[in-house]
DNA sequence: CTAGGGTTAG
């Protein structure tokens, strides 16, 4: 640490100025220290007050110069130091541009006992109204947790401006307080000061923090009012704040209303349709954000979009876009490089995935999660635990919760029960998904003693993620007593989700009880919920193909149907026969539906007709592939000698050669 | 020659 000189006694009288003084509390243990620093700072200093030093505005410049550069290169030391130097040499004195700079350097190095000094030396300069100077201090408490301070600064210091402003509602918004920041710019609006853009957006952004639309459309008006709404910062906190508070229309209103667009703009908006399953809207805007040509994606821009393919399993567009990102020239940050990893292993392409991986040389918490996690929804158990244990050897990542999710259902795929005990008990603070992993695991492994008492013991039966692991585990193993009753359960915790009372009309179909399937679906109707609908879709020549459950709305129906009936067939005669059982079925119009027409099969076969023989079918399905459909597509991969990769909600299923490589859980 | 600001991945 640099000690400055302190030339004149009454300097340290302005730091330490009196026991009402808010900065006296913390001083009394470094008082002392400024003394016998002084003291070795040099003799003919102690002769020296600023007042001697003589002003030469060429002189002051200079210093100036050189401690910006110092300040541009973050030589926070050099900056201080060369404050020190000068002051010493006494040919030049500090100006209102020289404090600023240096208490910033004082900050940024964490260093309150200079910026103390300094604010001594700004009284002592009579810079104590400079608007510089007093946002630079006020600045530099905050940075430096001395909020008290800071706020005392602002108080009494004689022209508030909407920097100093806008750095009190800052200093509210890190204390998550974000309706005090909301507050103090309202103060400023009607202290009748003038407002400008800054101040604005800093007070928007506090919208987002609240999620309250209200008081964002508020300062949306006030915006229009001082005709800031089109400024480019305004605008796009604007369009965030929308956004955050659920209004993806107003989000769109303002985005087709602004003159000028940036790449702040049109990524904050293709996030937004991200996180609001906008998938297909999320591409057509960043096709034509680059058909525009007028803004080039950033990294943030590639973050964005990728996730959409992933989610949407959209490889090919996934691939293009991979393609682009090389080609653009587009710096690949860690970010941009796991968002590409994961837009491989969530569209299909685990190998993809694991060669960028190899390749990274660096690799965050995130890379590892994406492919451990990634391993396991391919069906490789044991390669995501292992993955985890090289990490845990090699790097000293930090693991949070996620990381343990991955590796618990890799404990999961790959039936490693004692594993997964142990990494959960590593888990600090178990999150519900936590749970559910853990009951997962044990359900699977077909451990349903355990489950139920590891349920109860963590008290978590009232989570339907929990429960829904459980059923998932009856379903495997075929319980159908406990399935009922977990799905009994799942009813009265969620008596507004459709799904649960499928699932029972399903199990009462089973046993041929109709008056109870019949009473089911009136009471579905007559609450207006709507079940899910069941479909699979497929790319081909860069289009989407959707096929719902007996879909024959598709132009070339009548080949798929046909192709499908023969390769039933063939399978039929090679000994296949469909299981009659779906009482934990959880589509109803599935189970209705003869077999042939389930949408995950009317995609596959319409892979088949399409494209080249011996090419790897990849079909997707928003819900989970039926047990008939899944050992049909295991003999049909054998028959046709193709590898059939069909995502469904919960895994990746490699079909290939009469084997799937979900072994049979899913 | 000086101050406060917006978009990203599991």
């Amino acid at each position: 640490m640099y000690v400055l000189p302190c030339a004149h006694a009454q300097i340290q009288r302005y730091i330490f100025i009196s026991d009402k003084h808010p900065l006296s509390t913390t001083q009394s243990k470094h008082s002392r220290n400024v003394r016998i620093n002084t003291k070795l700072a040099g003799e003919s200093l102690d002769r020296r007050v600023f007042d001697e030093i003589p002003v030469s505005d060429k002189h002051t410049f200079a210093w100036n110069n050189l401690i910006q550069t110092h300040l541009a290169n973050e030589d926070f030391d050099l900056v201080i130091s060369t404050y020190r130097n000068m002051l010493l040499r006494g040919t030049a004195r500090p100006d209102r541009r020289t404090l600023p700079r240096i208490l910033t350097a004082s900050w940024r190095s964490g260093d309150i006992f200079t910026g103390k000094q300094l604010h001594g030396h700004a009284l002592k300069l009579g810079f104590s109204s400079d608007h510089y100077v007093v946002t630079a201090l006020i600045e530099m408490y905050g940075r430096l947790d001395s909020v008290d301070i800071a706020k005392w600064v602002f108080e009494k210091s004689p022209h508030r401006n909407p920097v100093s402003w806008t750095l009190l509602a800052r200093l509210y918004i890190k204390q998550n307080k974000p309706g005090l920041a909301i507050d103090m710019f309202k103060q400023m609006v009607d202290s009748g000061d003038e407002i400008d853009s800054v101040a604005l957006a800093t007070a928007v952004g506090a919208c987002s923090m609240l999620k309250s639309l209200q008081q964002g459309r508020k300062l949306h008006r006030i915006a229009m009012k001082y005709g800031l709404e089109f400024d480019a910062l305004v605008s796009n906190t604007l369009l965030k704040m929308y956004i955050d508070c659920g209004s993806i229309k107003d989000a769109r209103a303002i985005f087709d209303r602004m003159p000028s667009k940036d790449v702040i703009t049109w990524t904050a908006l293709i996030n937004g349709y991200v996180k609001k399953g906008g998938f297909n809207e999320c591409l057509k805007l960043f096709r034509q954000m680059n058909m525009d040509g007028l803004v080039k994606p950033d990294s943030l821009t590639f973050s964005s979009v990728l996730p959409a393919c992933a989610r949407m399993a959209a490889h090919k567009h996934g691939k293009e876009i991979h393609g682009y990102l090389l080609r653009s020239g587009v710096k690949l940050n860690l970010t941009v490089q796991n968002a590409v990893m994961d837009m491989y292993v969530k569209s299909g392409f685990i190998e993809y995935a694991s060669r960028i991986f190899t390749r990274m040389k660096d690799k965050d918490v995130v890379s590892w999660t994406v492919m451990i996690m990634g391993y396991s929804l391919h069906g490789q158990g044991e390669q995501g635990v292992h993955l985890f244990c090289t990490m845990e050897r090699k790097s000293s990542i930090h693991i949070d919760q996620l990381t343990y999710a991955a590796v618990l259902h890799a404990c999961s795929t790959a039936r490693m029960v004692e594993q997964g005990k142990f990494y959960f008990h590593c888990i600090k603070a178990p999150k519900v998904a936590n749970y559910s992993l853990m009951v997962g695991l044990l359900a699977r492994a077909g451990l349903f003693e355990e489950a139920k008492i590891f349920i109860e013991e963590q008290k978590v039966e009232r989570h339907a993620e929990v429960l829904k692991a459980l059923l998932d585990g009856c379903r495997n193993h075929q319980q159908l007593v406990l399935g009922k009753r977990v799905i009994e359960q799942l009813c009265d915790l969620e008596p507004l989700n459709a799904d649960n009372y499928v699932l029972l009309s399903n199990w009462y179909a089973n046993s041929e009880r109709w008056a109870m399937v019949h009473k089911l679906r009136q009471t579905v109707t007559d609450m207006g919920l709507n079940p899910k609908k069941a479909y699979s879709w497929i790319e081909f020549r860069n289009k989407v193909h959707v096929f719902g459950t007996g879909d024959v709305s598709h132009p070339r129906s009548e080949r798929i149907y046909g192709e499908l009936q023969c390769l039933v067939k063939k399978i039929q005669d090679e000994g296949y026969r469909p299981n009659p059982d779906f009482s934990l079925h959880d589509v109803e119009e599935e189970r209705e539906c003869i077999q042939i027409g389930h949408s995950e099969m009317l995609a596959i076969s319409f892979g088949l007709i399409t494209t080249q023989p011996s090419a790897t079918i990849r079909v997707t399905k928003n819900l989970r592939v039926c047990r008939n459909c899944h050992d049909s597509a295991k003999l049909i991969s054998k028959t046709v000698g193709r590898e059939i990769i069909l995502k469904d909600l919960n895994c990746f299923h490699h079909f290939k050669d009469g084997f799937c490589s979900c072994g049979g859980s899913w």
